[in-house]
DNA sequence: CCTACCGATCGGTAGG
DNA sequence: CCTACCGATCGGTAGG
């Protein structure tokens, strides 16, 4: 699963184009392909041994390059953080938005929270699941503005969950009330992250039948 | 409250007493009252910054001494982590088994649990609450021994829980199967670290209560 | 416990 | 993108 192309240009400063040019040159098409593998390759590296325990050495030769060239790409070790954690929003989001509309209209509450549930799991421990871990246990690393910046992404993703939430809490399903239930049920999902492996025995389906079942007593 | 007199032979090697002297001279009991006042200066500041984000000239300045003589009391930046969590493992251990033993025999299995994670959420979240939650989030950091010495801490704690959730499941108040409701449970405490605050409206009862709503409906 | 200090690492930059 | 390098910080130590 590849990170967004969405550009970022608070860190990569690209030179103005002339107008009636074509969109993108070249060299910025490639500039752009680097720059996503290597916030790839940090995802994985941050999401492995943590930001502080990656240095930008590490990253680069990683991703074969030198140390100091990483900085013509980002201009600071935190600004690749944050490229992370956006582009594991972003992608994020479009996966939940396509869950949920693969669903149809008259799915009931059970199936969209199943639905919910099974998306997040595979963004938190399926495979090339680096970006939104990282997201998750690295926040505190964002300067102020990066912070707002993905707190808007997450806080979009999040409220997604409530008119379900709300939906289930009216009908009796869910008994805890839905703003707390929400922070209850991300924190049981997103610290899966620590314990889940493929290796075990636990598939995704049935971690997602279990969830479903301790939060509303279903499946 | 303040952390455990327990003795870690391992981090500062007191020099043997001969035999028929008192266990502990003046000079050893301020040692090691010094010393777990340094644990609790590096609990509130690991807790606050992440480990990496304080340096141990933070720690000393905070604690009123030199740098450098913090290496009188712990043989390295990680001896102190570890001594952070062997302090929290012990007193968030005690404090469990006296909730539950404050129950008497004949108490449910829902109050039972309920005890158990008020237990926890004080922990967690309560005043003085820095230990577990730097347990708990810097946890790879440990040296490979470091980590085996307090899993087996941790892994007592979490057993406490067992025979409750077996109970509950048995009756049918518990859908989920005992040992994954167990993680999912945990994730959902553990992460209240990261969004409540004492400030907040949500007082620690009405959080209990609304965890036991979402794990078994009642309350 | 303090003073004085060291070696290593790290993020980042200049110039090409 | 690379080469060559800098300044700062940091964990840790020797000697008292």
């Amino acid at each position: 699963m590849l990170p967004f192309m969405q550009e970022n240009v608070d860190e990569v400063s690209v030179p103005k184009r002339k107008r009636g040019r074509p969109a993108k040159s070249v060299d910025q098409r490639n500039e752009s392909a680097r720059r996503m593998a290597l916030v790839c390759v940090a995802a994985k590296q941050f999401r492995q041994r943590g930001f502080h325990g990656t240095s930008t050495r590490d990253i680069a030769a990683a991703a074969g390059i030198q140390a100091g060239s990483l900085f013509y790409f980002f201009e600071s070790k935190e600004a690749i953080l944050h490229a992370v954690m956006r582009d594991g929003m972003a992608q994020a989001a479009v996966a939940q938005a396509a869950a949920l509309e693969a669903l149809g209209s008259r799915a009931s509450g059970v199936t969209r929270l199943e639905a919910l549930i099974r998306n997040h799991l595979q963004i938190m421990v399926g495979p090339e699941s680096d970006f939104i871990p990282v997201m998750l246990y690295e926040w505190r690393l964002l300067s102020p503005e990066q912070r707002l910046d993905v707190a808007e992404q997450k806080d979009a993703y999040e409220a997604q969950w409530m008119p379900v939430l709300q939906a289930l809490y009216r009908t009796g399903k869910l008994k805890a009330r839905p703003e707390i239930a929400r922070l209850l049920i991300f924190g049981a999902l997103n610290w899966t992250a620590q314990w889940y492996s493929d290796s075990g025995s636990l598939s995704l389906d049935e971690l997602t039948d279990q969830s479903l079942a301790l939060f509303i007593g279903e499946r």
